[in-house]
DNA sequence: TGGATAAATGAACAGTGTTCATTTATATTT
DNA sequence: AAATATAAATGAACACTGTTCATTTATCCA
């Protein structure tokens, strides 16, 4: 009842503080340093407690990976108030983009690292709720546009992934650090002209 | 002379036998299984011998993910037989593909993870020569579209950079395991099916 | 207040990459 | 051939990681 409920907030209290603990090192001083002692030690308890509110690691970096998640959905829904549903497309490809540069650490938590998927399948597989509402948005955003006549003869799924997969790749070979092996020159100049070179390929259809 | 390049040949075999047993961890079992001491207990050398020839593990990774692209590299070359070279851009794509479905482990080393660039970094910036002769492969192949009459309006890097993205894209969401969570049905089948809708919208242009 | 339940602890375990004084093997010189 | 100098190989030790669990501490209830 009313105690147990207390209890209960308790218990989530100390979790969210352990989860405070550990999005302020990961964003601060990246993956590598963010260890369960020095999640421990960074709020006064020891390394048993935290194993007595997540499971493991994994656990951890899950639920991280969520919080990034509804950042970015935030930040995605402001975008809902862009009409054009093809303005609507290249504005949300552009903050993804901008999403990924900006948070890199986290970008590369909730979309290339093992950790928070393997955390996932021990419960329940193919059910990655926070990629499928994200690329939802897309998706339907995309079906507007097949609606009003853009994109004619394509399909919308492999279209919309062929999209996510385009943006993905230019964050991912950014964060990666692929693209200054290659290309001599400011890597942020590289992704914006690359990213209109897309938007040119994608207005075409 | 004679002796000091039989000794010279000698280092050499030893750390060609440790890059092989290197090899045969990583492929057969992963990075995860692939340690310093299970290199060395599979060559029968003790662990100091292997940092002997390698100064630490990402100088190891660094090797291996260069013979990954002189597989890739090797399997490009074949590809120079397709005289249309908007025949060859989408028959590098897929090539490319199908590397990273073959070979997931050796492509994230390759153009994910950040150990082999770690290690290339202390020795020479911006010099990625495994990823510039590649992606060289891919531009010389572009232009040689623009120089027919594709792609009008483009420029030649950025859009090679983003037709590289985009196979990128669909190949990381692959290994990171981001396709099964979002899309139910064979990754394999959606792949492919991106995949074409991605050569629908080259061949608009 | 005393006993039961819940929460927190931190030493211990098995693993990692890396170093370096010591030992073993090879080569050179006397 | 023996003694010495050089090169190569060793593996215990260090500092770190995630994880477990017997033990201690705190809280609650009768």
């Amino acid at each position: 009842m009313g105690i147990s409920e207390r209890k209960a907030k308790e218990k989530e209290e100390l979790k969210s503080l352990i989860l405070g603990a550990a999005r302020k090192l990961f964003v601060e001083q990246g993956i590598e340093q963010t260890t369960i002692r020095k999640i421990a030690s960074k709020i006064e308890y020891s390394v048993g407690t935290v194993y007595l509110y997540y499971k493991d690691k994994n656990d951890i970096l899950h639920d991280l990976h969520t919080q990034g998640f509804k950042q970015l959905g935030g930040e995605m829904k402001v975008l809902m108030n862009v009409t054009d549903p093809m303005e609507r497309v290249k504005a949300l490809g552009r903050l993804y983009l901008q999403f990924a540069l900006e948070n890199p650490d986290m970008y590369d938590l909730m979309f290339s690292m093992k950790a928070p998927m393997d955390f996932l399948d021990s419960v329940q597989k193919d059910e990655w709720n926070e990629g499928k509402a994200t690329f939802g948005v897309l998706k339907a955003t995309v079906k507007e546009c097949m609606d009003k006549g853009h994109f004619a003869g394509h399909q919308l799924e492999p279209l919309s992934f062929a999209i996510w997969s385009t943006v993905h790749g230019m964050a991912s070979l950014h964060i990666s650090q692929r693209i200054e092996g290659v290309d001599l020159g400011d890597p942020d100049t590289v992704l914006a002209n690359a990213y209109k070179a897309f938007v040119m390929m994608l207005e075409q259809e």
